[in-house]
DNA sequence: ATACAATATAGAAGTACATCTATATAGATG
DNA sequence: CATCTATATAGATGTACTTCTATATTGTAT
């Protein structure tokens, strides 16, 4: 696992075990959008949303513009084509797996 | 969504939001292996590594398999693809987008 | 049958997370 | 400048997770 920041994975994994953030990427799919228009897809408050928004950012899986009044997100497919890669990766066999100083 | 348990998906994205469990599918990357030889590989008690591999198998990331005192584990690849695919799914524009229904 | 070896379960402690209400901030508009 | 609108932060509460020690279970071998 030499080329991959592991904790920024655990990030990612973790931002993706949420229903509500499943679902805010699901919606992020189609193109960006602003938090309000988000907002109303879901039974949860602004300040939930705000919370989960942040997550997403902080796992690097959404990115936001802002502009006038409104937030716009979008998705950051570079971290999810890494994300593929990565587990591909994790569970391919590989050279330096550490089952190699087994035995 | 409509074709995949996003509970399920729920599942194997927290099994994977864990650095040993991650470490363990490295390791599971070469093949089969009992718990024993997992267990040397890390700092952690024989119950918390049983825990670990329970989280695994219920998120159908592995699988297990008994002979004499041993329990054989391995990984379940069929799952990993259904993951890539599911991650793929949710980031990519569809026509039965939640956010079709927004405006 | 008894003792041992491998794994699982129970229960406890501390930490992290999801969500809420209340409030702050920052920028746009009248 | 005062107000409104969109979003963020603070703080609280309840739940879930990680890990431990102690003990149980299950199967093997003497």
């Amino acid at each position: 696992m030499k080329k991959y920041n592991i904790d920024e994975k655990i990030l990612v994994f973790k931002a993706l075990s949420d229903n509500n953030r499943l679902q805010i990427i699901d919606i992020l799919s189609c193109g960006e959008m602003c938090a309000c228009n988000i907002l109303e897809s879901f039974n949860i408050t602004q300040p939930t949303l705000s919370h989960h928004m942040k997550t997403l950012i902080d796992a690097k899986l959404v990115t936001s513009r802002k502009e006038a009044n409104w937030i716009y997100y979008s998705l950051n497919k570079d971290t999810i084509d890494e994300l593929n890669a990565f587990i591909n990766y994790i569970s391919s066999s590989k050279d330096d797996c550490i089952c190699k100083n087994i035995n």
